[in-house]
RNA sequence: GCGCCCGUAGCUCAGUCGGAUAGAGCAUCAGCCUUCUAAGCUGAGGGUCGCUGGUUCGAUUCCAGCCGGGCGCACCA
């Protein structure tokens, strides 16, 4: 498990004194608990508090605070790790980290670069990461954005800490919705050449309906005139299936999604992959007939009722094809399936689960993350959509107006699994307000230092070839503690499919950023000189500077500082999706 | 009725494996730019962690019941 550099010295530290202990039979119990290392609460508490102590105290049948005396009694490395050991009531151990062992951090993440954070935990198992996966019915609403953003979220964290993924788009583009979407595009073509037809009562009313059909007209007009109606209402079907899909690639292009592998449901059916699912499913009886329909019997894996996969008339359901896709996924061979659902399907998921055991995988080879809605607000007030009437926010509509950054950081910030409410002003504004902002905002504060530098002819050496002692200043080391806690964030964020920590840690990181900035110099004034001749005595400001002196061996550590904030930045925003402008 | 999710500050929400005096942003109020980007910062007030029991050294966290909200319970997708 790597979470930093320092939590594993600090971490195999105390290990290594447990172990010392049992070795002198002042310890007896047989495995060791993982040793629990987190940033405490208040400063005073130091560094990093472990409660292994506590946690041995029942097998150990001693007082906790016991237990830690005989660890720091133990511990080997006290000196070259520590400033302070202190136990505290229950047995909290509370270790401070000498300075120098912190300033190994900024090493760490300059010999990283853009891989600082990353881990091989994953060992290079394969997950198939399946997201939005809307029909081609019409647009992207903002829901499908939240899913994309967060489709996208995991499966780059998943890829972050060693997993081979590929993420991949179901089309549904077989059953009813599709000849629901010809037939409404053919009642509105049909309305164009003033011959009214019965639009479906269960259609789609949105203007792109019209729009498409007016295309129709257009372009294939002459060639459709005298033609029977069902060969027109097939042809409005293909076109209009043809346009919408490649309008949703184009949205989620811009939108900053790429897609490594499309599915299409209507293969499954055409290559007969449906009917060789369920026969593989009848030849080993999780298949069975009754009242003339084929049932799946999915209470066997713990689903409450059986299923019908073909329905009395021969047709299959849903069902049946999601079976024969999720049956392709496990036959092409992947370690693990991820889906990414809106959470009103989630009574689907003990049933897709019993496919992937009656497979015999086990039930969680197929993981489910659910995402809830999204309410739009504008100001505070609720934007009203009704999707049955045609009238919904576009994800399109909504990535132009906040742009595809702010749009993803917003669709992040929250669990997935709970309702979010999304304010497109909010979204749109430049201030510390707009949680968008305020990350980038600090990704750019520091690009600007680098060209104030440059143009001012400062030196910028590498971390590497800078002496980082005098960064003993606790904003200085306050901020490298949170740079240290990145690696177990991704990696914690990733393994419970959860990208809002990532958000919730990077507003830290910027917000401890801005804070130092605000409060401690970097470089040198521009008019230094000056600005001390002018400078009344006893001015704060001043007495700031002087105090601190700006000495050049200052500049460079602090910049190096920098250097690792920015570059924590970058990869987190990254691994969302989200740019990291150099100049805003 | 059954199942799943949720209930933490006025609002929107974090809180990982059960840990110390409960965390952030917004809003409110009071302040901070002769400076490297004020697209920023500082401070203050604000809480029976829905309720009641249980488990234990310790519960916002785990368990049970209840109350309140959302969603799902098709031979629809």
């Amino acid at each position: 498990m790597s979470s930093g550099v320092v939590q594993e010295k600090v971490a195999s530290a105390l290990l290594g004194a447990l172990n010392g202990a049992k070795k002198k039979g002042q310890l007896k119990t047989e495995t060791w608990p993982q040793v629990s290392l987190d940033a405490p609460k208040r400063p005073e508490w130091g560094d990093l508090a472990s409660t292994v102590a506590m946690s041995l105290a029942a097998s150990e049948q001693r007082a906790p605070h016991d237990i830690a005396q005989i660890i720091i009694d133990n511990l080997t490395q006290r000196e070259q790790l520590f400033d302070r050991v202190e136990i505290v009531k229950p047995g909290f151990l509370n270790l401070t980290v000498k300075p120098a062992v912190w300033h190994e951090v900024l090493r760490e993440i300059e010999m990283q670069g853009s891989a600082y954070g990353r881990a091989e935990m994953g060992q290079r198992h394969r997950v198939l990461v399946e997201y939005v996966s809307a029909n081609p019915t019409g647009p992207l609403h903002v829901g499908h954005g939240r899913g994309a953003a967060v489709g996208q979220a995991v499966a780059n964290m998943l890829k972050a800490i060693g997993y081979d993924v590929v993420s991949e788009y179901y089309i549904n583009d077989a059953g009813r919705q599709m000849k629901l979407l010809g037939t409404s595009v053919y009642a509105r073509y049909e309305e164009l050449s003033n011959r009214p037809v019965e639009f479906p009562s269960e259609g789609y009313h949105g203007a792109y309906i019209t729009a498409l059909a007016e295309r129709v007209k257009q372009q294939l007009g002459s060639e459709l005139t005298g033609r029977a109606a069902t060969e027109v209402e097939e042809r409005c079907r293909t076109f209009a299936y043809q346009e919408l899909l490649s309008l949703i690639r184009e949205d989620l292009k811009s939108f900053g999604i790429e897609f490594e592998s499309w599915f299409s449901e209507a293969s499954l059916a055409n290559s007969g992959a449906v009917q060789r699912v369920l026969d593989e499913l009848k030849s080993k009886h999780f298949l069975f007939e009754q009242e003339g329909a084929w049932w799946f019997r999915s209470s066997a894996f713990g689903d409450e009722k059986d299923r019908v996969v073909q329905k009395q008339d021969g047709e299959y359901t849903y069902l049946a094809s999601d079976i024969a896709y999720h049956q392709d996924k496990l036959r092409r061979g992947y370690d693990l399936l991820i889906d990414i659902w809106g959470a009103d399907h989630h009574g689907y998921i003990p049933r897709m689960q019993a496919v992937v055991q009656a497979y015999g995988y086990p039930k969680d080879h197929l993981q489910v993350v659910l995402v809830q809605m999204v309410s739009l607000l504008r100001g505070g007030e609720k934007v009203e959509m009704s999707k049955r009437a045609g009238e919904f926010i576009t994800m399109r509509e909504v990535i132009d107006e906040v742009g595809a950054d702010a749009a993803k950081f917003f669709f992040l910030m929250r669990d997935s699994d709970s309702h979010l409410d999304f304010d497109l002003e909010l979204a749109k504004q430049r201030s510390s307000d707009n949680p968008v902002y305020y990350v980038q905002y600090a990704h750019a504060r520091i690009a600007s230092l680098w060209r104030v530098a440059v143009a001012r002819g400062i030196v910028c050496p590498l971390p590497s070839e800078t002496d980082l002692k005098v960064l003993t200043d606790p904003d200085e080391l306050g901020l490298i503690r949170k740079l240290s806690a990145y690696p177990s964030v991704l990696q914690g964020s990733a393994r419970a499919y959860e990208p809002h920590r990532m958000t919730y840690y990077l507003q830290q990181v910027a917000g401890l950023l801005h804070t130092f900035y605000n409060k401690h110099r970097i470089l040198p004034p521009a008019a230094d000189r000056d600005l001390l001749a002018v400078m009344p005595e006893g001015l704060v400001s001043g007495e700031g500077l002087q105090k601190e002196g700006l000495a050049p061996e200052r500049t460079a550590a602090r910049l190096a500082l920098m250097s690792g904030v920015q570059q924590v930045l970058k990869n987190g925003l990254g691994v969302l999706g989200i740019s990291a402008p150099e100049q805003m």
